[in-house]
DNA sequence: TATTGTTATACTCTATAACTATA
DNA sequence: TATAGTTATAGAGTATAACAATA
């Protein structure tokens, strides 16, 4: 009608909405995902994969459990992920005699290869978000503040 | 083996993730939001069907387009939302001779009567929610972090 | 030809239940 | 009897494509 761009007419009033912490919370993950999202496809990461990842580097050796616990992904949504990881040789199920129910997970090689390569990625996005922020004190008063909502992880089952 | 609780061993080394903006800011949302869904579900109210009511409620007269970029939602996902409210008879879509194709959303004293009671609500699990936080200008600060990611809305289309 | 609202559809995430093998 | 991992499945939320009516 008028221009390029879509009419939308005068700017709409958001004061309510935005003004409710878990909206505001929803927008700011949405899009910070989304960012990180189309920066990790390339390396065939999504989020869940990439904090896996991550983790079970931190914490080699440790069973399926305690890692979906950590990360607040409960156990059968776990197990397809990992498989996903196992696919791709990046992690490997090693059996312990302890409790032969479960068993351990640790980087392979080409895992820790992959980790180094998405940290790298992980470094520059990161860094993205501190300077929208406004610097490293900034990010952690975000971090801060995010710990203080006591999250008690996914529903047990 | 040795307890009532699941055995998860020695605590994980969780340093990596928890350094992650996007994690962190997943894992708040998603508390936050799980809070707020059990509040509302008595309601009949999902997050974004409130934010919708709210939304139509300081805007009245606006078009689907609007009011669907502004919440960061998309055409097609807007038209069920708007469909279900309307069924519930708390707004209704009145055609408007500027342009035909389009049409204006409004509460309906319904749709008012609902909101007032879900602004209670609201404003209870708001204050649950500072709490956690530790007080008004805690809050302040989380928003005005939040903000500083500059959002443009969902992908257009 | 472009835009608005809509429908259909697919893909991801998440939640629940139930199975198996071990304990 | 309970637990660890798994499978199947259903429900949200969100993405794209395409259509009818209108501009």
């Amino acid at each position: 009608m008028s221009d390029l761009t879509t009419d939308l007419g005068p700017p709409l009033n958001t004061g309510g909405i935005d003004r409710i912490i878990g909206y505001r919370l929803r927008r700011a993950q949405t899009y910070v995902f989304n960012a990180f999202k189309s920066r990790f496809d390339p390396l065939g990461l999504t989020p869940a994969a990439y904090s896996t990842l991550v983790l079970v580097g931190d914490n080699p050796g440790r069973k399926p459990s305690e890692l979906a616990d950590a990360l607040g992904i409960q156990r059968a949504n776990f197990a397809p992920l990992v498989t996903g990881l196992e696919k791709h040789e990046w992690i490997a199920r090693q059996k312990c005699a302890a409790d032969r129910r479960s068993y351990s997970l640790h980087l392979t090689a080409k895992g820790e290869d992959v980790l180094r390569r998405a940290n790298v990625t992980q470094a520059e996005f990161e860094a993205r978000c501190v300077r929208e922020l406004g610097g490293e004190l900034a990010r952690d008063e975000l971090l801060a503040l995010l710990g203080r909502f006591k999250d008690h992880g996914a529903p047990k089952r």
